[in-house]
RNA sequence: GGCCUCAUGGUCAAGCGGUUAAGACGUCGCCCUCUCACGGCGAAAACAGGAGUUCGAUUCUCCUUGGGGCUACCA
């Protein structure tokens, strides 16, 4: 077989070889152990927490070693491709903290080892099609898809092995003329690589997550360019990540069974081989057995549904740090005011395996993030979202900001912060009483007392609330207001004997809670009525014993 | 079917040949307390099974079982 006639065949319009290549994209010059790593997904328009937890990965891993980080639109799959995708990741990625110093953006391409959209790249990827050819490491193959279904189906007949490979490979060597034939004909054709591997041969290969890994030689002929002269996944990832000078491929394990073939790659074209850390994938609770997250089936899989929900992005963050880095939340404890940039993030502490996403744990770190925050922030974040997702509640929310900021500051700060709040969509039911336009008294009192006392003791007590008094002075009228109808001014005195008393100073204030929020629980009832004012408490109370 | 991979409480996980097998979330109880939230204290809860190696295995090896993934001209 004359390979060189061969590949000029396939490749006429190829005049350029590997070594330019080499030039016109130089290795860089980073210092000692600087990473240079990327994010390649395909625009599909769904950015999910898959992304975003090798996006976190990448972006700490090259920028914590002073290294680059770079985006790479792996459009190869044109019949997934949406509009308008690279900026809905890129912006998505943003709000995460995770920002490109190189490749595709919103103002083109940055950077010299581009074009950074793999659609633009076919004459690149053609040099070492041409050069495979020429050494006769692939060949072109004609297989029809009904050819290749009945290949398939043939094998499951016989129990052999699945693929492309030994005498199935119909085209791996036929005679020039045939192929010649073919091209003159116009018949669509792929380029296939002519695997020399066995599966009898099994090697070791260091992954940086999962360890050392042992893995059986390919021997299938896989293909390299499909008809439409564009690269596959694998190829394209060779090509790509040899020329843009990748040092640390971040990827999820579901690659791993294409690690031989990929190694295979690199050696027959002469590249030398990145580290490889391939990520375990996030898994989730059906029914009884776990699965991975998937696309279709799952909503909080996409990231959107955490920004629809109200999570603030450093909770979501947060919480993929504590999965990624296990002694993430230990460095959180000791420096709960430091910048999440500054924890040291290791590869060495990832887990190999899957982990299942807990919702509830999620809810936990979004609770203490928030409670971490200032109530200007929390004031910010939560207008933001509630002029999104809920345009009622951000007009009253936004109506008065010092009041909205007021309730926000409630329990906030010093050693044991309120944590009330997970999400921004919860916002409503923990603080709406604030508002007479979700005010609404819906629980009922203990019935174990009159109807006409609690009346009584609220009535009283719209008389002598004032908004000046000290938390103090305001404590000590409830006391004084409830000893007047027989309660307690102490709860321990009447745990100790509860047939002394009418009830507690407790209940007394769950009677007026109950007047002024119109639920059993609240934040301080002081901070409260201060907010609410005089006019408006007083109000709420006189109205509340009247509908008794 | 073939190949790969993973295996400590319900979940996330420390551990890397000798430990009373951490911690966090969740659950439950008690305390604090004007309710709630916070916080404090405490409880229940785990090395999948079987062979080896070793004086000694959660830890190393193998097998079984179970989970997950891949097996496209998708990534």
């Amino acid at each position: 077989m004359d390979n060189i006639k061969l590949a000029g065949l396939l490749f006429p319009e190829v005049n350029e070889t590997p070594e330019d290549m080499e030039k016109r994209f130089p290795p860089r010059d980073l210092k000692e152990g600087a990473i240079v790593s990327r994010m390649a997904p395909s625009p599909t328009g769904f950015v999910h927490l898959g992304n975003l937890v090798q996006g976190i990965t990448s972006e700490r891993l090259s920028h914590q070693s002073g290294g680059v980080l770079f985006l790479r639109v792996e459009d190869t799959d044109r019949k997934r491709e949406v509009k308008g995708a690279v900026q809905i990741l890129i912006d998505a990625l943003r709000h995460y903290g995770i920002n490109f110093d190189e490749g595709a953006s919103e103002s083109g391409d940055i950077g010299i080892y581009g074009p950074y959209y793999q659609s633009r790249r076919a004459e690149i990827y053609h040099v070492y099609a041409k050069k495979l050819v020429e050494e006769g490491k692939a060949y072109p193959c004609f297989c029809t898809e009904e050819e290749l279904e009945a290949m398939r189906a043939e094998q499951e007949k016989e129990g052999a092995n699945f693929g492309y490979f030994g005498k199935w490979a119909k085209w791996r060597d036929r005679p020039i003329e045939d192929i010649e034939e073919m091209l003159g004909k116009g018949v669509p054709w792929v380029l296939r690589f002519r695997s020399t591997g066995s599966i009898e041969n099994k090697f070791k290969f260091t992954d940086l997550i999962k360890g050392e890994v042992e893995v059986t030689e390919n021997e299938i002929d896989h293909v390299l360019l499909k008809s439409d002269g564009i690269p596959t996944y694998h190829f394209a990832h060779a090509v790509d990540d040899h020329l843009m000078r990748t040092t640390h491929v971040v990827r999820g394990d579901e690659w791993l069974p294409s690690l031989p073939f990929h190694l295979q790659l690199f050696r027959a074209l002469g590249f030398k081989l990145p580290k490889y850390c391939h990520i375990g994938p996030l898994m989730k609770m059906d029914g009884n057995s776990k699965r991975k997250l998937s696309k279709r089936k799952d909503p909080e899989l996409a990231l959107t549904y955490y920004r629809a929900e109200g999570f603030p992005e450093e909770s979501v963050y947060e919480y993929i740090l504590t999965i990624l880095n296990s002694n993430y939340e230990d460095w959180r404890r000791i420096n709960p005011d430091a910048d999440t940039d500054e924890f040291k993030f290791s590869y060495k502490k990832m887990n190999p395996a899957g982990s299942l996403f807990d919702a509830a744990k999620l809810r936990d770190v979004s609770k203490n993030v928030i409670s971490r925050m200032t109530a200007e922030r929390v004031y910010d974040l939560a207008a933001e979202w509630a002029k999104e997702y809920d345009e009622e509640f951000y007009s009253l929310l936004t109506a008065d900001k010092e009041r909205s900021v007021a309730i926000f500051s409630i329990g906030r700060g010093g050693n044991k912060p309120r944590k009330d709040y997970a999400v921004w969509s919860e916002l409503k039911e923990y603080m709406g009483f604030f508002f007479d336009e979700y005010f609404k008294v819906t629980e009922a009192p203990d019935e174990k007392y009159e109807k006409s006392l609690i009346s009584h003791i609220i009535e009283d007590y719209s008389q002598i609330y004032s908004a000046d008094d000290e938390q103090d002075e305001w404590f000590e009228k409830i006391k004084k207001l409830g000893e007047k109808y027989g309660f307690a001014a102490k709860t321990k005195d009447y745990k100790a004997n509860p047939e002394a008393y009418a009830g507690s100073v407790a209940d007394v204030s769950g009677f007026i809670r109950l007047a002024v929020t119109g639920k059993s629980s609240s934040p301080d009832m002081y901070q409260v009525m201060k907010i609410l004012g005089k006019e408006k408490v007083t109000e709420r109370l006189i109205a509340y014993a009247k509908n008794l």
